[in-house]
DNA sequence: GTCTATACACAGATAGAC
DNA sequence: GTCTATCTGTGTATAGAC
């Protein structure tokens, strides 16, 4: 079954990669991680920036998942979920194999490189994920949903980035309470109560 | 002189670093830059990872300068100063070769490498940072200064990391207003009703 | 589709003359 | 302090058998 092959690669080239980074990861460690010889992962893969994008495209779906399930059900009042989602967050940058974002990475890392498949799938993630984003405020009826939706996506991911450089996971907490304190801000009653109590 | 020497060295690291990051430059690549030869290059450096650390301890002060700049003098009130920094990020992040935070980028390429010098150094380098910031919003009167001081790193790494993906610079200015609405939230009523007055 | 074996370029780092 | 020349390991990718 080709299938089978091809998603141990992916497996193997997911591990390393968001581990290790990817200019630093060889192809041979990630075809003797995936049990593999080089010569079979190159008839799956056209090239290794083939496989980066195979590794990122991979990753999509899993990861908004994940978030989607850290903000939960509507139900709750919204600033209790964004303040749920950047605590599953902490405690998920917790693990010790915790590296951050990989698409971030991944684009940090091909700055150099602007027209590379995986900078563009990795905006394109992020532009996908700020817009779900944006949608689930405007269903807990925030006013200006895309402009807040904006504001936590940043909050989000400079908490994910100084998590990583600090390995401190406190950070995503702050930012919860200030992604808070805005949603509240932009909701139709308690704006102005919600943000002193932050405070 | 020496001084010369090693300075065009790392001048020219900064240079290559900073736009394609640390892997994918050569200790040749540097070194042909400087207009030196390799041998020379490892008469001032040790090893590739003693000439990064070098690159990342000469931009140290000039990055805090430049945002120290960029935040003015105290006379002006607090939110606007805090505006006006993120518009300045907004403006300097316009140029062609800029490539968000060359610590940043540092540490999530080394990411594997939790012991890396220049990993220490970017943490240093955030926390020192993070810490001056909270030391002018205490100057400003803001109350719990270290908290807000914390979000509003975050705000600003964050608007970095998508500036950064998506080449769009609107992200400090929408995380600029952010900022300013949490310092002002922070601040006692009489100053927050004198930005208005004044605005 | 998967293997063994290998081509070819380039990486970081060093030897030793001057 | 700077040079020419080189060592040695590793990188991506390919040839061709089975």
């Amino acid at each position: 079954m080709e299938q089978t092959t091809r998603s141990k690669i992916i497996g193997a080239a997911d591990a390393l990669f968001y581990e290790h980074g990817l200019r630093s990861v060889s192809v041979d460690a990630i075809a003797e991680r995936a049990g593999v010889t080089k010569r079979t992962l190159y008839y799956h893969f056209e090239s290794k920036d083939a496989l980066i994008a195979a590794y990122l495209a991979a990753r999509d779906r899993p990861t908004v998942e994940r978030y989607r399930d850290w903000l939960g059900d509507d139900g709750r009042p919204l600033p209790d979920r964004i303040v749920a989602m950047f605590a599953a967050l902490a405690s998920f940058a917790e693990r010790p194999k915790w590296r951050g974002c990989g698409f971030t990475r991944a684009a940090v890392e091909l700055a150099g490189q602007p027209g590379h498949p995986a900078v563009v799938m990795a905006a394109d993630h992020k532009a996908r994920f700020e817009n779900w984003l944006a949608g689930e405020l405007a269903n807990g009826g925030v006013a200006d949903a895309a402009a807040v939706g904006r504001q936590v996506m940043i909050l989000l991911e400079g908490a994910i980035a100084l998590m990583l450089v600090h390995r401190d996971t406190s950070y995503a907490v702050a930012a919860g309470e200030a992604a808070a304190a805005l949603v509240s801000s932009a909701l139709p009653e308690t704006s102005t109560r919600a943000v002193e109590a932050v405070s």
